[in-house]
DNA sequence: CGGGAAGTTGAAGAGCGTCAAAAGTAGTGG
DNA sequence: CCACTACTTTTGACGCTCTTCAACTTCCCG
């Protein structure tokens, strides 16, 4: 098995495999004088199950996390001890292969929950894209808390049931999509959350880097980057200051997309 | 867009896309004499999550069917009025691109639940692989029964956390495993999936066809069966009657299956 | 025993990966 | 404010894995 056989995609750095990271990464503290009932985000989390006035029952078992970007939260193979909303920024969450080959199995957004996938451990890193702030539950209380609240049992699995679409959807992507259709499907993904968070319709900031948008569509850093100019020779988009993407053929990038356009 | 630029492994025959199936197929008919006390596949399913005498619950609920090999359950796009158990035999799960690609999303088996994934019309279309039985849950009733039985919702939460672990594995694969890695970690999987049903260690049966498998792994039939040749000349496997695997050298395709192996 | 589906094998080509280098961008410190 | 450095992105040339197309063989089931 020599260094020299690797394949397929990007590789990234060494790390701890299955392990856990020593030092606690990331900022914790406790919530001192922001309680649930002033989270602005609540109705988009889990969350939004408690009733207003049983606010203080969450309240007690969270605590906010700030993650700066490139900081790890957790680590595959680590015991599951928490779960986690996250309440602004954004991060991805990846597995590993020994070599080094890495697959991002989804980027997390405002209003995501972390830790829904379990086998006792976790199974996949998480790490902060942009600077992220989240909060925290401890997995036992939050189980406490699905008894004595079971709008929250329903919250989780309806989460549950829509992370699953998308896996399929994503199944779909990287079993049978060109790389051309992979980027335009990525494309009208982002945009469609960035809309829900009430932004613009005709551009995209984009957080992530080249090789994590190869990561998460089974490609490589340069085939993407081709696929990009590709799109803006053809009219489909362009590209503006700090990776703006701006739509100017939004019609032909859901034909391509969806798999009607071939070409 | 031409029918000549089809591309990216098997394509199927056209059939009725995001419609409702006309005539109800498969076979459908209310257990007479055959409650849910007497299911013996009970405790694998989320059935277990009732208590013995308060079985008479499910039962007014539940319906079972019966599904012959090629016969369709239900279509992608069809509103979700039921959900089912599957109690003996294989099903597939299957999403399709307009020019007829098509993505198997999971081979389901005695003991698992269809319908978790849900955006209100199935995600998914699902056939029959072998002969199958199933029980015919109505959504709503089941709902209503969660309410009364949080171990219903806890054991739903749980089955939708495993099919979310899994779904993540098969990203990884589908994403950044070669062929052979494919093939390898696919019947690893349906050999641990035997081994729970009690079946042998040294030795599998294939249900599924090569297109089937292509289908899942996001290969075209010939590189499944040129990937197949390949580890019998490499002595790992052999393929007894009836496309029965053998194993020949488990380790090797553990090797393989986990990415340590290139060759 | 025969016909149709499923599986195997071969040859050729395309798409994407690999390797390498240049160009662009951002952060740091004098 | 600009030089220096490190990283990200882009572009080019080439090669390999897997797909495509086609023919042949094997397996089943009536």
């Amino acid at each position: 098995m020599s260094l020299k056989d690797n394949i397929r995609g990007n590789r990234i750095a060494p790390q701890p495999f299955n392990k856990a990271a020593d030092p606690r990464p990331g900022t914790v503290g406790h919530r001192p004088d922001a309680p649930c009932s002033a989270c602005s985000v609540r109705q988009l989390t889990i969350c939004a199950a408690i009733a207003p006035d049983e606010l203080s029952h969450l309240a007690d078992v969270a605590t906010e996390i700030k993650l700066a970007p490139g900081k790890s939260l957790f680590y595959e193979g680590e015991a599951t001890k928490y779960a986690f909303n996250v309440t602004s920024g954004t991060l991805k969450t990846y597995k590993l292969l020994p070599d080094g080959r890495r697959q991002i199995t989804g980027f997390q957004v405002t209003g995501d929950f972390l830790g829904l996938a379990d086998r006792g451990t976790y199974v996949h890193s998480a790490e902060a894209v942009s600077a992220t702030t989240l909060c925290r539950f401890s997995r036992d209380r939050l189980r406490e808390l699905m008894d004595g609240f079971p709008a929250l049992g329903h919250r989780l699995l309806e989460k549950a049931s829509s992370e699953l679409a998308m896996a399929h959807d994503q199944m779909v992507l990287l079993g049978r999509k060109t790389a051309r259709e992979k980027i335009a499907s990525f494309l009208l993904m982002l945009s469609q959350r960035a809309n829900q968070s009430g932004h613009g319709e005709g551009s995209l900031a984009i957080e992530m880097t080249r090789t994590d948008i190869g990561d998460y569509l089974g490609l490589t850093t340069e085939t993407v980057s081709r696929t990009f100019t590709q799109l803006k020779s053809d009219k489909i988009l362009s590209i503006g200051k700090g990776s703006e993407i701006i739509f100017l053929d939004r019609e032909s990038l859901v034909k391509i997309a969806d798999g009607f356009a071939n070409k």
